[in-house]
DNA sequence: TTGTAGGCGTTATCAG
DNA sequence: CTGATAACGCCTACAA
């Protein structure tokens, strides 16, 4: 027996340190760790006032390998936009802060025929206790049979419910979407371009959903030659917009399904000599950096990141740390998206 | 003695079942792992081929609390640029892709008073085998002095050299602004407004001084009305942008100290009816998706953010991975930016 | 070159 | 309510 080797003061105070001056038995302080109700006040305080005087702070890997869990969250992306992850992070981290989690990002490639296996890899090796799955790939369901299969708690992002409300954190985009288009419409606009975003995706029919069912509400007839595809890149924008607008009969707005494809069209319409707003109005979808940053300021859609990152983490936490619910409704699965008004497009 | 527990087959392969199913004792199988040259190349073979039978993975919790160590290396930032975090994250990535190395990203608030003791909690929690630290904390003494403490490798990124070669990547600010402004001097723009990152960090000072050196070399006086500070946002552009061009003696030419600010001068130049390029020229510096994305494109300076993510990450673990050099240099510092030119200004 | 014994700091079991 | 003892899976020291 050689535990209270500990005590001789040198390197950080373990959990036999904090034992022995409290004068329990390490399972105890355990205990005291882990809030278990079995425990007398008396005990509570004692070990309370032990762990305050070492400056203990249990050691993660220790735990990590006793629990077979990594107290850890981790996200997992596949997002070219380094804003959207940098501002989903940001809340996630501000729901975090105050616990012991850390934070893992995690990259991956989407087009990789690896990535199950890569993602297989990180789990098992990590271990996190859950993971926030950032769209794309958080509608691909093998993703989630992983998950399950593995036992990690998980939440999928998306412009969709993908989920049961446990699962799943979503925003409004078809709703917001049709919402703007109306007030295109409404303006006497009847003739407006829309840009897709990439096929295979939730997001882009989501947002071409909305699109539609403004037209269909207003009993307006959608001009079918009017609808281009793009990828959600700026090239792609551009591209989209020199075909809708190098014609006679070019529509007097466009929609486009992100901010970087409505900067693409804004290109696009300053190559052919057009002014915007005033022969085009443009609108975007995001609120990214870049829409505050073209000329002139681009009207789009907030898409509330961010808020989605600080719900997602509370729901995936909330399933560890009991009653720690960070006041927010946890029976809550959408962020509500909403127009912003700037100089592209008047409403 | 039930170390053979594991043997009943449940669960994933420990050391235990490779040293059973291999004959050979789990020190044996210990030595393996971590490529130990004590081994006849006998057992090694025998080793290996229990471990590729039982698929057998290393536990990396139980390696961490063994070796008091994390197979994590952490990225310290404190940078509102989305993309730039982003593609210093790929160039990490990129580099520890064959290792069994995990990243970890934390953001940190540098405004934040508890930044440090943030940093060091942080550090004490997860023992990472080291920290990539990007600007402007990289700059920051007291956080190489807690890793050198807590016996944590470090490498800083930054826009000049902040550290030994062992500890530090850079990108050459200075002399890339240089070549850039003295193109500009020498097409015969002698009036060049300068838009300042922000007080108190090393790269603005890099590429202000890198300005002023194209000025001295060539010999042209410098007007020092037409140096704006700004603080590297959008805003802040806009605001130099019109203090530089609301005036009778404009300059041809503004050079912002980044691409963000760049996009408020030219934001600037429209509302107060200027073309770019034609009656003003602008150059911004960083080239991230913004320059590409604004009206006109922006002529800038890669700044070769990606690379330095490579780079840096290979120098961290080339310390742990012994002869892993990645066909890597690991004496190099600096890695070069360079000219990008565009449409905002002709060379 | 290989093996034995013990430790890393925590949690689980189960008896008191 | 509390504690002794045995995991968790790997590594180091030392011995053979």
């Amino acid at each position: 027996m050689r535990d209270d080797d500990n005590l001789r003061g040198q390197g950080t105070p373990t959990i036999n340190d904090v034992a022995a001056l409290a004068g329990v038995s390490k399972k105890t302080v355990s205990r005291f760790i882990n809030k278990s109700p079995l425990m007398s006040d008396a005990t509570r305080a004692k070990v309370e006032q032990a762990i305050q005087q070492l400056g203990y702070v249990p050691n993660p890997q220790a735990r990590a390998l006793a629990l077979r869990r990594n107290f850890m969250i981790a996200m997992l992306h596949d997002n070219p936009n380094g804003q959207t992850v940098l501002n989903f992070q940001k809340g996630v981290l501000s729901a975090i802060k105050d616990t012991e989690l850390a934070l893992a990002v995690r990259p991956v490639d989407r087009t990789s025929p690896g990535l199950l296996a890569d993602i297989e890899s990180f789990l098992t090796k990590q271990r996190p206790l859950g993971v926030l799955i950032l769209p794309p790939i958080s509608e691909r369901d093998d993703i989630f049979d992983l998950c399950k299969r593995l036992d990690i708690a998980y939440i999928r992002v998306g412009s969709a419910a993908l989920d049961d409300p446990a699962h799943c954190v979503a925003s409004n985009d078809r709703e917001v979407v049709q919402e703007l288009t109306a007030a295109l419409l409404a303006k006497g606009l009847k003739r407006i371009g829309f840009v897709r975003g990439p096929e295979g995706f939730r997001s882009p029919i989501e947002r071409e959903n909305g699109f539609r069912d403004a037209f269909a509400n207003n009993g307006v007839a959608l001009d079918a030659s009017l609808m281009a595809q793009g990828n959600y890149r700026f090239d792609s924008g551009l591209a989209a917009g020199r075909e809708l607008l190098d014609r006679e009969d070019r529509p007097g707005a466009i929609f486009a399904s992100n901010d970087e494809m409505a900067s693409g069209v804004l290109h696009a319409a300053y190559s052919l000599g057009l002014a915007v707003p005033g022969d085009l109005e443009v609108v975007g979808f995001d609120d990214t950096a870049t829409a505050s940053h073209v000329w002139p300021t681009l009207t789009t859609v907030h898409w509330p990141i961010e808020e989605m990152g600080r719900l997602a983490a509370t729901k995936l936490v909330s399933e560890f740390l009991g009653d720690w619910t960070h006041d927010c409704d946890l029976a809550q699965v959408v962020v509500p998206s909403y127009i912003v008004e700037r100089a592209s497009a008047k409403l």
